[in-house]
DNA sequence: GTCGTTTATTGATCTTGCGCAAACTCCGGA
DNA sequence: TCCGGAGTTTGCGCAAGATCAATAAACGAC
Protein backbone atom coordinates (compact mmCIF):
# COMPACT_ATOMS: atom_id res chain seq x y z
CA UNK A 1 0.00 0.00 0.00
CA UNK A 2 1.05 3.62 -1.02
CA UNK A 3 2.02 5.90 2.00
CA UNK A 4 -0.27 8.45 2.77
CA UNK A 5 1.12 11.70 1.85
CA UNK A 6 1.95 14.03 4.71
CA UNK A 7 0.29 17.63 3.40
CA UNK A 8 -3.42 14.99 3.53
CA UNK A 9 -3.56 15.99 7.36
CA UNK A 10 -1.05 18.60 8.49
CA UNK A 11 -3.23 21.17 7.81
CA UNK A 12 -6.04 19.64 9.91
CA UNK A 13 -7.09 21.51 13.01
CA UNK A 14 -6.54 18.42 15.48
CA UNK A 15 -2.84 18.25 14.51
CA UNK A 16 -2.11 21.82 13.12
CA UNK A 17 0.84 21.86 15.83
CA UNK A 18 3.02 19.02 14.65
CA UNK A 19 5.99 18.20 13.06
CA UNK A 20 6.34 16.60 9.83
CA UNK A 21 7.58 13.33 11.83
CA UNK A 22 4.84 13.57 14.46
CA UNK A 23 2.37 13.81 10.96
CA UNK A 24 4.40 10.58 9.50
CA UNK A 25 3.47 8.62 12.98
CA UNK A 26 0.26 9.53 12.69
CA UNK A 27 -0.64 8.74 9.01
CA UNK A 28 1.61 5.26 9.54
CA UNK A 29 -1.18 3.84 11.89
CA UNK A 30 -3.58 5.18 10.25
CA UNK A 31 -6.07 2.79 8.09
CA UNK A 32 -7.85 4.69 4.88
CA UNK A 33 -10.75 3.93 3.91
CA UNK A 34 -13.29 5.09 1.01
CA UNK A 35 -17.10 5.02 1.34
CA UNK A 36 -19.79 5.23 -1.28
CA UNK A 37 -22.68 7.83 -1.04
CA UNK A 38 -25.07 6.16 1.65
CA UNK A 39 -22.85 3.73 2.87
CA UNK A 40 -22.23 3.20 6.91
CA UNK A 41 -18.93 4.17 8.45
CA UNK A 42 -20.08 2.91 11.56
CA UNK A 43 -23.72 1.78 13.20
CA UNK A 44 -25.56 2.68 16.63
CA UNK A 45 -24.98 0.03 19.36
CA UNK A 46 -22.02 -1.41 17.59
CA UNK A 47 -19.04 -1.98 19.71
CA UNK A 48 -16.77 1.42 19.52
CA UNK A 49 -13.39 0.30 18.89
CA UNK A 50 -11.73 2.87 15.83
CA UNK A 51 -11.69 6.25 15.95
CA UNK A 52 -12.26 8.25 12.21
CA UNK A 53 -10.72 11.73 10.73
CA UNK A 54 -13.22 12.41 7.76
CA UNK A 55 -10.33 13.63 4.93
CA UNK A 56 -12.83 14.18 2.23
CA UNK A 57 -17.01 14.38 1.81
CA UNK A 58 -19.71 14.55 4.04
CA UNK A 59 -20.95 12.29 7.28
CA UNK A 60 -24.63 12.30 8.39
CA UNK A 61 -24.77 11.04 12.24
CA UNK A 62 -27.93 9.43 12.63
CA UNK A 63 -29.86 7.82 15.54
CA UNK A 64 -32.98 5.47 14.70
CA UNK A 65 -36.11 5.58 17.34
CA UNK A 66 -37.29 2.09 18.74
CA UNK A 67 -40.39 2.66 16.06
CA UNK A 68 -38.12 3.46 13.23
CA UNK A 69 -38.08 6.78 12.41
CA UNK A 70 -34.68 8.99 12.19
CA UNK A 71 -33.58 11.26 13.53
CA UNK A 72 -30.40 13.07 11.66
CA UNK A 73 -28.41 14.73 14.47
CA UNK A 74 -25.82 16.12 12.66
CA UNK A 75 -23.67 16.72 9.46
CA UNK A 76 -19.71 16.25 9.12
CA UNK A 77 -17.73 18.64 7.08
CA UNK A 78 -14.03 17.25 5.85
CA UNK A 79 -11.48 17.41 8.83
CA UNK A 80 -13.14 16.63 11.56
CA UNK A 81 -12.99 13.76 13.81
CA UNK A 82 -15.41 11.47 14.08
CA UNK A 83 -16.62 8.50 16.17
CA UNK A 84 -14.98 9.98 19.33
CA UNK A 85 -17.35 8.41 21.55
CA UNK A 86 -15.13 5.52 22.89
CA UNK A 87 -12.71 8.23 23.71
CA UNK A 88 -15.54 9.37 26.58
CA UNK A 89 -15.60 6.06 27.70
CA UNK A 90 -18.28 4.63 25.83
CA UNK A 91 -18.06 1.08 24.80
CA UNK A 92 -20.30 1.32 21.93
CA UNK A 93 -21.51 3.88 19.16
CA UNK A 94 -24.08 6.34 20.41
CA UNK A 95 -25.37 7.26 16.62
CA UNK A 96 -24.63 5.72 12.93
CA UNK A 97 -22.46 7.52 10.51
CA UNK A 98 -23.52 7.60 6.78
CA UNK A 99 -21.74 9.00 4.03
CA UNK A 100 -23.96 11.83 2.73
CA UNK A 101 -21.48 11.80 -0.30
CA UNK A 102 -18.47 9.81 -1.35
CA UNK A 103 -16.00 9.94 1.36
CA UNK A 104 -12.79 9.56 2.60
CA UNK A 105 -12.02 8.61 6.19
CA UNK A 106 -8.68 7.40 8.54
CA UNK A 107 -9.54 5.13 10.74
CA UNK A 108 -7.24 4.19 13.84
CA UNK A 109 -7.72 1.60 16.82
CA UNK A 110 -9.22 3.58 20.73
CA UNK A 111 -6.32 2.58 22.27
CA UNK A 112 -4.20 5.38 20.49
CA UNK A 113 -6.91 7.90 21.58
CA UNK A 114 -4.88 8.45 24.70
CA UNK A 115 -1.75 8.18 23.08
CA UNK A 116 -2.44 11.06 20.53
CA UNK A 117 -4.08 13.29 23.69
CA UNK A 118 -0.38 12.51 25.83
CA UNK A 119 2.23 12.41 22.75
CA UNK A 120 0.89 15.16 20.66
CA UNK A 121 0.78 19.05 21.72
CA UNK A 122 -3.05 20.31 20.56
CA UNK A 123 -4.44 17.51 20.20
CA UNK A 124 -5.93 17.18 23.38
CA UNK A 125 -6.78 20.53 23.73
CA UNK A 126 -8.41 20.84 20.21
CA UNK A 127 -10.35 17.38 21.16
CA UNK A 128 -11.84 19.65 24.31
CA UNK A 129 -12.33 22.33 22.08
CA UNK A 130 -14.27 20.08 19.77
CA UNK A 131 -16.22 19.06 22.62
CA UNK A 132 -17.34 22.68 23.89
CA UNK A 133 -18.28 23.49 20.79
CA UNK A 134 -20.50 20.22 20.03
CA UNK A 135 -21.58 20.99 23.64
CA UNK A 136 -22.92 24.59 22.02
CA UNK A 137 -24.35 23.27 18.64
CA UNK A 138 -26.83 20.35 20.72
CA UNK A 139 -27.85 23.53 23.16
CA UNK A 140 -28.50 25.46 20.22
CA UNK A 141 -30.46 22.02 18.66
CA UNK A 142 -32.37 21.53 21.21
CA UNK A 143 -32.94 24.92 21.74
CA UNK A 144 -34.46 25.44 18.69
CA UNK A 145 -36.76 22.53 18.45
CA UNK A 146 -38.08 23.71 21.76
CA UNK A 147 -39.66 27.35 20.73
CA UNK A 148 -39.07 27.41 17.03
CA UNK A 149 -41.87 26.95 14.48
CA UNK A 150 -41.55 24.55 11.40
CA UNK A 151 -40.69 26.84 9.04
CA UNK A 152 -38.17 28.94 11.62
CA UNK A 153 -36.61 25.53 11.71
CA UNK A 154 -36.34 24.15 8.37
CA UNK A 155 -34.86 27.56 7.05
CA UNK A 156 -32.20 27.29 9.88
CA UNK A 157 -31.21 24.08 9.09
CA UNK A 158 -30.92 24.67 5.55
CA UNK A 159 -28.54 27.97 6.66
CA UNK A 160 -26.29 25.85 8.81
CA UNK A 161 -26.06 23.30 6.19
CA UNK A 162 -25.15 26.07 3.31
CA UNK A 163 -22.83 28.24 5.98
CA UNK A 164 -20.54 24.90 6.66
CA UNK A 165 -20.65 23.32 3.39
CA UNK A 166 -21.51 26.10 1.04
CA UNK A 167 -20.21 26.85 -2.47
CA UNK A 168 -20.74 29.37 -4.86
CA UNK A 169 -22.22 28.43 -8.08
CA UNK A 170 -23.87 30.97 -10.31
CA UNK A 171 -27.24 32.60 -9.07
CA UNK A 172 -26.34 31.79 -5.39
CA UNK A 173 -24.77 29.22 -2.74
CA UNK A 174 -25.37 25.42 -3.15
CA UNK A 175 -25.39 22.75 -0.39
CA UNK A 176 -22.52 20.94 -1.17
CA UNK A 177 -23.59 17.60 -0.91
CA UNK A 178 -26.76 15.67 -1.63
CA UNK A 179 -29.89 16.17 0.47
CA UNK A 180 -33.06 15.26 0.27
CA UNK A 181 -36.35 16.61 1.56
CA UNK A 182 -37.13 13.24 3.84
CA UNK A 183 -33.29 14.12 4.74
CA UNK A 184 -34.44 17.96 5.93
CA UNK A 185 -37.46 16.40 7.72
CA UNK A 186 -35.10 14.15 9.69
CA UNK A 187 -32.74 17.19 10.63
CA UNK A 188 -36.05 19.38 11.76
CA UNK A 189 -38.78 17.44 13.26
CA UNK A 190 -41.30 17.21 10.97
CA UNK A 191 -42.24 15.61 7.84
CA UNK A 192 -41.51 15.51 3.97
CA UNK A 193 -44.19 17.02 2.80
CA UNK A 194 -44.22 20.12 4.88
CA UNK A 195 -40.38 20.50 3.78
CA UNK A 196 -41.45 20.05 0.55
CA UNK A 197 -44.00 22.48 0.61
CA UNK A 198 -42.27 25.10 2.16
CA UNK A 199 -39.05 24.78 -0.19
CA UNK A 200 -42.17 25.16 -3.22
CA UNK A 201 -43.13 28.27 -1.74
CA UNK A 202 -39.40 29.73 -1.30
CA UNK A 203 -38.38 28.61 -4.60
CA UNK A 204 -41.87 30.77 -5.76
CA UNK A 205 -40.22 33.30 -3.76
CA UNK A 206 -36.71 32.99 -4.97
CA UNK A 207 -35.50 32.49 -2.29
CA UNK A 208 -33.80 29.34 -3.01
CA UNK A 209 -33.74 27.23 -6.43
CA UNK A 210 -33.74 23.12 -5.67
CA UNK A 211 -33.31 20.49 -8.04
CA UNK A 212 -33.71 16.53 -7.00
CA UNK A 213 -31.37 16.27 -3.65
CA UNK A 214 -29.68 19.73 -4.17
CA UNK A 215 -30.51 22.77 -2.90
CA UNK A 216 -29.35 26.55 -3.98
CA UNK A 217 -30.12 29.49 -1.83
CA UNK A 218 -30.23 32.21 -3.90
CA UNK A 219 -31.58 34.99 -0.86
CA UNK A 220 -29.57 33.69 2.04
CA UNK A 221 -30.53 37.59 4.08
CA UNK A 222 -34.28 35.96 3.27
CA UNK A 223 -33.58 32.88 4.95
CA UNK A 224 -31.95 34.13 7.75
CA UNK A 225 -35.24 36.87 8.31
CA UNK A 226 -37.26 33.51 8.02
CA UNK A 227 -35.12 31.56 10.51
CA UNK A 228 -36.16 34.27 12.83
CA UNK A 229 -33.01 34.59 13.87
CA UNK A 230 -33.04 37.77 16.58
CA UNK A 231 -29.66 39.78 15.98
CA UNK B 1 -13.35 30.43 58.27
CA UNK B 2 -14.08 26.44 59.50
CA UNK B 3 -12.46 24.05 56.93
CA UNK B 4 -14.61 22.05 55.31
CA UNK B 5 -14.97 18.20 56.55
CA UNK B 6 -13.41 15.78 53.81
CA UNK B 7 -16.58 13.50 54.26
CA UNK B 8 -18.19 16.14 52.11
CA UNK B 9 -16.63 14.86 48.69
CA UNK B 10 -14.49 11.76 49.35
CA UNK B 11 -17.01 9.47 48.53
CA UNK B 12 -18.06 11.91 45.33
CA UNK B 13 -17.59 9.96 41.44
CA UNK B 14 -14.96 12.92 40.43
CA UNK B 15 -13.00 12.43 43.17
CA UNK B 16 -13.38 9.01 44.31
CA UNK B 17 -9.90 7.35 43.93
CA UNK B 18 -8.17 10.38 45.41
CA UNK B 19 -6.69 9.87 49.55
CA UNK B 20 -7.36 11.79 52.21
CA UNK B 21 -4.48 14.06 51.61
CA UNK B 22 -5.05 15.16 47.60
CA UNK B 23 -8.92 15.67 49.14
CA UNK B 24 -7.46 17.80 51.68
CA UNK B 25 -5.73 20.26 49.11
CA UNK B 26 -9.06 20.06 46.39
CA UNK B 27 -10.97 21.67 49.54
CA UNK B 28 -8.73 24.17 50.52
CA UNK B 29 -8.92 25.93 47.47
CA UNK B 30 -12.58 25.82 47.02
CA UNK B 31 -15.44 28.46 48.27
CA UNK B 32 -18.49 26.81 49.05
CA UNK B 33 -21.32 28.98 48.70
CA UNK B 34 -25.38 28.78 49.65
CA UNK B 35 -27.47 29.37 46.88
CA UNK B 36 -31.40 30.21 47.82
CA UNK B 37 -34.08 28.59 45.85
CA UNK B 38 -34.54 30.49 42.62
CA UNK B 39 -31.10 32.85 42.55
CA UNK B 40 -28.62 32.11 39.97
CA UNK B 41 -25.11 30.20 40.29
CA UNK B 42 -23.71 31.97 36.72
CA UNK B 43 -25.51 33.45 34.12
CA UNK B 44 -25.20 32.23 30.28
CA UNK B 45 -22.54 34.84 28.67
CA UNK B 46 -20.84 35.93 31.71
CA UNK B 47 -17.03 35.40 31.34
CA UNK B 48 -16.28 31.61 32.53
CA UNK B 49 -13.57 32.13 35.67
CA UNK B 50 -14.87 29.35 37.63
CA UNK B 51 -16.06 25.77 37.84
CA UNK B 52 -18.12 24.55 40.45
CA UNK B 53 -19.36 21.20 42.21
CA UNK B 54 -23.07 21.10 43.45
CA UNK B 55 -22.27 19.60 47.13
CA UNK B 56 -26.43 19.74 47.88
CA UNK B 57 -29.36 20.86 46.32
CA UNK B 58 -31.00 20.71 42.85
CA UNK B 59 -29.58 23.01 39.94
CA UNK B 60 -31.87 24.27 36.40
CA UNK B 61 -29.55 24.78 33.43
CA UNK B 62 -30.95 27.43 31.16
CA UNK B 63 -30.82 28.85 28.02
CA UNK B 64 -33.11 32.58 27.41
CA UNK B 65 -33.94 32.63 23.35
CA UNK B 66 -33.46 36.00 21.69
CA UNK B 67 -37.48 36.27 22.18
CA UNK B 68 -37.67 36.16 25.70
CA UNK B 69 -38.26 32.32 25.91
CA UNK B 70 -37.11 30.49 28.80
CA UNK B 71 -35.44 26.39 27.93
CA UNK B 72 -34.69 24.17 30.62
CA UNK B 73 -31.79 22.18 29.54
CA UNK B 74 -31.16 19.84 32.38
CA UNK B 75 -31.54 19.11 36.13
CA UNK B 76 -28.34 18.39 37.88
CA UNK B 77 -28.63 16.75 40.89
CA UNK B 78 -25.92 16.78 43.71
CA UNK B 79 -22.35 15.32 43.70
CA UNK B 80 -22.00 16.47 40.04
CA UNK B 81 -20.13 19.21 38.56
CA UNK B 82 -21.54 22.32 36.86
CA UNK B 83 -20.35 25.10 34.63
CA UNK B 84 -17.31 23.15 33.17
CA UNK B 85 -17.81 25.17 30.25
CA UNK B 86 -14.54 27.04 30.59
CA UNK B 87 -12.48 23.85 30.74
CA UNK B 88 -13.72 22.77 27.45
CA UNK B 89 -12.46 26.36 25.83
CA UNK B 90 -15.33 28.48 26.12
CA UNK B 91 -14.69 32.06 26.93
CA UNK B 92 -18.43 32.42 28.50
CA UNK B 93 -20.83 30.27 30.17
CA UNK B 94 -23.06 28.75 27.64
CA UNK B 95 -26.35 28.73 29.64
CA UNK B 96 -27.14 29.99 32.97
CA UNK B 97 -27.45 27.80 36.38
CA UNK B 98 -30.19 28.90 38.97
CA UNK B 99 -30.72 27.23 42.38
CA UNK B 100 -33.68 24.68 42.03
CA UNK B 101 -33.96 24.46 45.75
CA UNK B 102 -31.72 25.85 48.15
CA UNK B 103 -28.57 24.54 47.64
CA UNK B 104 -24.51 24.46 48.28
CA UNK B 105 -21.59 24.81 46.21
CA UNK B 106 -17.74 24.36 45.82
CA UNK B 107 -16.09 26.91 43.38
CA UNK B 108 -12.67 26.41 41.85
CA UNK B 109 -10.86 29.10 39.92
CA UNK B 110 -10.45 27.90 36.06
CA UNK B 111 -7.23 27.59 36.11
CA UNK B 112 -7.24 24.50 38.58
CA UNK B 113 -8.91 22.73 35.71
CA UNK B 114 -5.92 21.72 34.60
CA UNK B 115 -4.54 21.01 37.28
CA UNK B 116 -6.86 18.55 38.51
CA UNK B 117 -7.00 16.93 35.43
CA UNK B 118 -3.34 16.11 35.72
CA UNK B 119 -2.96 16.00 39.59
CA UNK B 120 -5.82 13.40 40.80
CA UNK B 121 -6.02 10.13 39.29
CA UNK B 122 -9.66 9.29 37.99
CA UNK B 123 -10.70 13.41 37.84
CA UNK B 124 -9.84 13.19 33.84
CA UNK B 125 -11.43 9.97 33.06
CA UNK B 126 -14.49 10.83 35.18
CA UNK B 127 -14.51 14.27 33.40
CA UNK B 128 -14.43 12.12 30.06
CA UNK B 129 -17.27 9.93 30.66
CA UNK B 130 -19.31 12.44 32.04
CA UNK B 131 -19.15 14.82 28.87
CA UNK B 132 -19.77 11.25 27.01
CA UNK B 133 -22.63 10.77 29.18
CA UNK B 134 -23.89 14.48 28.61
CA UNK B 135 -23.44 13.98 24.76
CA UNK B 136 -25.79 10.63 24.93
CA UNK B 137 -28.52 12.59 27.24
CA UNK B 138 -28.53 15.74 24.74
CA UNK B 139 -28.80 12.99 21.89
CA UNK B 140 -31.87 11.76 23.64
CA UNK B 141 -33.35 14.91 24.02
CA UNK B 142 -33.06 15.90 20.67
CA UNK B 143 -34.41 12.52 19.66
CA UNK B 144 -37.54 13.28 21.64
CA UNK B 145 -38.32 16.54 20.75
CA UNK B 146 -38.07 16.10 17.14
CA UNK B 147 -40.21 12.21 17.03
CA UNK B 148 -42.16 11.98 20.14
CA UNK B 149 -46.09 13.64 20.61
CA UNK B 150 -46.31 16.04 23.64
CA UNK B 151 -47.57 13.83 26.34
CA UNK B 152 -45.02 11.17 25.61
CA UNK B 153 -42.62 14.31 25.93
CA UNK B 154 -43.78 15.07 29.04
CA UNK B 155 -44.35 12.11 30.29
CA UNK B 156 -40.66 11.15 29.32
CA UNK B 157 -39.61 14.23 31.83
CA UNK B 158 -41.70 13.56 34.58
CA UNK B 159 -40.00 10.05 34.89
CA UNK B 160 -36.37 11.57 34.24
CA UNK B 161 -36.93 13.77 37.19
CA UNK B 162 -38.35 10.85 38.87
CA UNK B 163 -35.26 8.66 38.16
CA UNK B 164 -32.96 11.47 38.51
CA UNK B 165 -34.35 12.55 42.60
CA UNK B 166 -36.94 10.93 43.43
CA UNK B 167 -37.99 9.46 46.99
CA UNK B 168 -40.30 7.24 48.44
CA UNK B 169 -43.31 8.74 50.00
CA UNK B 170 -46.22 7.25 50.86
CA UNK B 171 -48.41 6.58 47.96
CA UNK B 172 -45.75 6.84 45.39
CA UNK B 173 -42.55 8.47 44.18
CA UNK B 174 -41.82 12.31 44.42
CA UNK B 175 -39.61 14.87 42.75
CA UNK B 176 -37.20 16.01 44.90
CA UNK B 177 -36.91 19.71 44.00
CA UNK B 178 -39.98 22.05 43.18
CA UNK B 179 -41.15 22.12 39.79
CA UNK B 180 -44.12 24.10 38.19
CA UNK B 181 -46.22 23.31 35.05
CA UNK B 182 -44.62 26.14 33.69
CA UNK B 183 -40.88 24.69 34.53
CA UNK B 184 -42.12 21.48 32.69
CA UNK B 185 -43.40 23.69 29.72
CA UNK B 186 -39.65 24.74 29.00
CA UNK B 187 -38.63 21.38 29.40
CA UNK B 188 -40.57 20.00 26.96
CA UNK B 189 -41.30 22.56 24.08
CA UNK B 190 -44.81 23.08 25.25
CA UNK B 191 -46.53 25.65 27.04
CA UNK B 192 -47.78 25.48 30.99
CA UNK B 193 -51.41 24.82 29.94
CA UNK B 194 -51.20 21.50 27.85
CA UNK B 195 -48.67 20.55 30.92
CA UNK B 196 -51.37 21.38 33.29
CA UNK B 197 -54.20 19.67 31.41
CA UNK B 198 -51.99 16.44 31.19
CA UNK B 199 -51.15 16.74 34.72
CA UNK B 200 -55.06 16.79 35.76
CA UNK B 201 -56.03 13.82 33.20
CA UNK B 202 -53.03 11.46 34.93
CA UNK B 203 -54.27 12.92 38.37
CA UNK B 204 -57.76 11.54 37.66
CA UNK B 205 -56.04 8.45 36.00
CA UNK B 206 -54.14 7.96 39.40
CA UNK B 207 -50.71 8.04 37.84
CA UNK B 208 -49.62 11.08 39.78
CA UNK B 209 -50.98 13.03 42.23
CA UNK B 210 -49.94 16.87 42.77
CA UNK B 211 -50.20 19.63 44.93
CA UNK B 212 -48.23 23.50 43.82
CA UNK B 213 -44.91 22.63 42.80
CA UNK B 214 -44.79 19.02 44.24
CA UNK B 215 -45.47 16.11 41.98
CA UNK B 216 -45.57 12.51 43.33
CA UNK B 217 -45.86 9.72 40.43
CA UNK B 218 -48.12 6.91 42.02
CA UNK B 219 -48.07 4.41 39.19
CA UNK B 220 -44.32 5.10 37.10
CA UNK B 221 -45.37 1.87 35.16
CA UNK B 222 -47.81 3.06 33.39
CA UNK B 223 -45.81 6.69 32.99
CA UNK B 224 -43.39 4.55 30.79
CA UNK B 225 -46.13 3.55 28.77
CA UNK B 226 -47.29 6.89 28.36
CA UNK B 227 -43.71 8.03 27.08
CA UNK B 228 -43.68 5.63 24.53
CA UNK B 229 -40.51 4.15 25.32
CA UNK B 230 -40.64 0.96 23.21
CA UNK B 231 -38.20 -1.32 25.31
C1' DG C 1 -35.31 2.17 -24.89
C1' DT C 2 -38.25 0.15 -20.71
C1' DC C 3 -39.14 -0.92 -16.04
C1' DG C 4 -38.86 -0.16 -11.21
C1' DT C 5 -37.40 2.67 -7.54
C1' DT C 6 -36.48 6.73 -5.31
C1' DT C 7 -37.63 11.47 -4.78
C1' DA C 8 -40.72 15.33 -5.12
C1' DT C 9 -45.24 17.87 -5.55
C1' DT C 10 -49.70 18.99 -4.30
C1' DG C 11 -54.49 18.62 -2.69
C1' DA C 12 -57.97 17.35 0.90
C1' DT C 13 -58.94 16.32 5.42
C1' DC C 14 -58.23 15.77 10.23
C1' DT C 15 -56.01 16.33 14.77
C1' DT C 16 -53.11 18.17 18.09
C1' DG C 17 -52.08 21.38 20.97
C1' DC C 18 -51.55 26.56 21.13
C1' DG C 19 -53.50 31.23 22.10
C1' DC C 20 -56.49 33.72 24.69
C1' DA C 21 -59.32 34.47 28.57
C1' DA C 22 -61.12 33.97 33.00
C1' DA C 23 -61.26 32.17 37.49
C1' DC C 24 -59.44 29.87 41.32
C1' DT C 25 -56.09 28.45 45.05
C1' DC C 26 -52.31 28.65 47.70
C1' DC C 27 -48.88 31.11 50.19
C1' DG C 28 -46.21 34.75 52.26
C1' DG C 29 -45.96 39.27 53.91
C1' DA C 30 -47.83 43.82 55.61
C1' DT D 1 -56.42 39.27 58.60
C1' DC D 2 -56.36 40.82 54.37
C1' DC D 3 -54.00 41.51 50.18
C1' DG D 4 -51.21 40.52 46.20
C1' DG D 5 -48.64 37.67 43.51
C1' DA D 6 -47.33 33.30 41.92
C1' DG D 7 -48.94 29.06 40.44
C1' DT D 8 -52.79 26.37 38.52
C1' DT D 9 -57.07 24.95 36.19
C1' DT D 10 -60.27 24.91 32.52
C1' DG D 11 -63.06 26.21 28.42
C1' DC D 12 -63.30 27.55 23.68
C1' DG D 13 -61.89 28.51 19.02
C1' DC D 14 -58.42 28.31 15.71
C1' DA D 15 -54.31 27.36 12.98
C1' DA D 16 -50.22 24.86 12.08
C1' DG D 17 -48.90 20.95 10.51
C1' DA D 18 -49.64 15.79 10.32
C1' DT D 19 -51.85 12.22 7.72
C1' DC D 20 -53.87 10.24 3.75
C1' DA D 21 -53.80 9.93 -1.10
C1' DA D 22 -52.61 10.39 -5.70
C1' DT D 23 -49.52 11.81 -9.33
C1' DA D 24 -45.40 13.20 -11.45
C1' DA D 25 -40.59 13.59 -12.44
C1' DA D 26 -35.86 11.86 -12.22
C1' DC D 27 -32.70 8.30 -12.14
C1' DG D 28 -30.42 3.64 -12.34
C1' DA D 29 -30.34 -1.02 -13.92
C1' DC D 30 -30.84 -3.95 -17.58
Amino acid sequence: MAKLDESLIAALAPFQKLDRHQIREILDQAVPKRHDEGSEIFREGEEADRFFLLLDGFVRVVRTTPTGEQVILRHIPPGQLIGIAPALGRPTYPASALSASESLTLAWPVRLWAVFLERYPGFASHAMSAMGQRFQELHDHVTELATKAVEQRVAACVLRMVNQSGRKVEGGIEIAFPVTRANIAEMTGTTLHTVSRLLSAWERDGIVESRRKHIVVTAPHRLVILSGATG
